[in-house]
DNA sequence: TTTATATTTAACTTATTGGTTAATTAACCA
DNA sequence: TGGTTAATTAACCAATAAGTTAAATATAAA
């Protein structure tokens, strides 16, 4: 998992951290806090393993208070995915008219440099 | 993988998959013609496997023509991701001091309602 | 100092992922 | 018919992911 978008796009393919992210982003929990909507389904340290993927990932931190661990979101990641997401929004915000469109005047442009790939029907 | 939302952010969690995209986003390709970059770092089957990936996924939709397998972009299940990934918008957008003032808006209704977890320091 | 609470680490198991090579299918072409 | 090109399938392998139970660590509290 090399790559920092890989890595973020990983982490979020899970319900359960996902889940945990929704969670944060109403504000601060510690781990029980976190886990205590699991805890019929998994075990705490499955638990803390998904909070480890999310915390390599960036999108958590966790600090220290006493005995617990407060984890709080942070949203950096997110950002490179909706950065990256942008270059595909046309493909499913515009209708399928103007895409067609759009995917025309690319072909119509690598034709032009002799690009583009002429196969007999 | 039960959950379509898991399964979008599986695909795209793989550099290869997502070079695959980018290429789609330039308009239709078939099999050999998304395998090209790849075929010094990986082979033919490694590339079907991939494609297939992208295929359940729901991202690519491969058609018939003669021998070839054209592949095309469908950028629906990147919708489902945007739409999911907007309640986190203000964890990377506002400025640090609005995400605070957001927090604390939201901490001060739970406390309201009594779900607030005191916990002396 | 013992005990309780919160969390992590270790060691292990099972399933999935991402790759391989070799063989197979499918359509076209000479 | 036989050969070529395009793509997939089968069988296999190594690494990783996601879970488990049991033990260890850290802080607080009695």
């Amino acid at each position: 998992m090399e790559d920092h978008l890989s890595q973020t796009f990983a982490a979020l393919a899970d319900p359960t951290r996902r889940a945990m992210l929704a969670r944060l982003s109403k504000g601060e929990a510690s781990v029980t806090d976190l886990a205590r909507p699991f805890l019929k389904e998994m075990s705490l340290p499955a638990v803390t393993k998904h909070l480890k993927v999310l915390e390599k990932a960036g999108l958590i931190t966790k600090t220290k208070e006493a005995q617990w661990r407060p984890c709080k979101l942070n949203g950096m990641p997110l950002k490179d995915i909706a950065n990256w997401m942008e270059q595909y929004r046309v493909f499913w915000e515009e209708s399928f008219d103007r895409l067609d469109a759009y995917l025309k005047s690319i072909q119509t442009k690598r034709s032009a440099k002799g690009k583009k790939h002429v196969r007999k029907k």
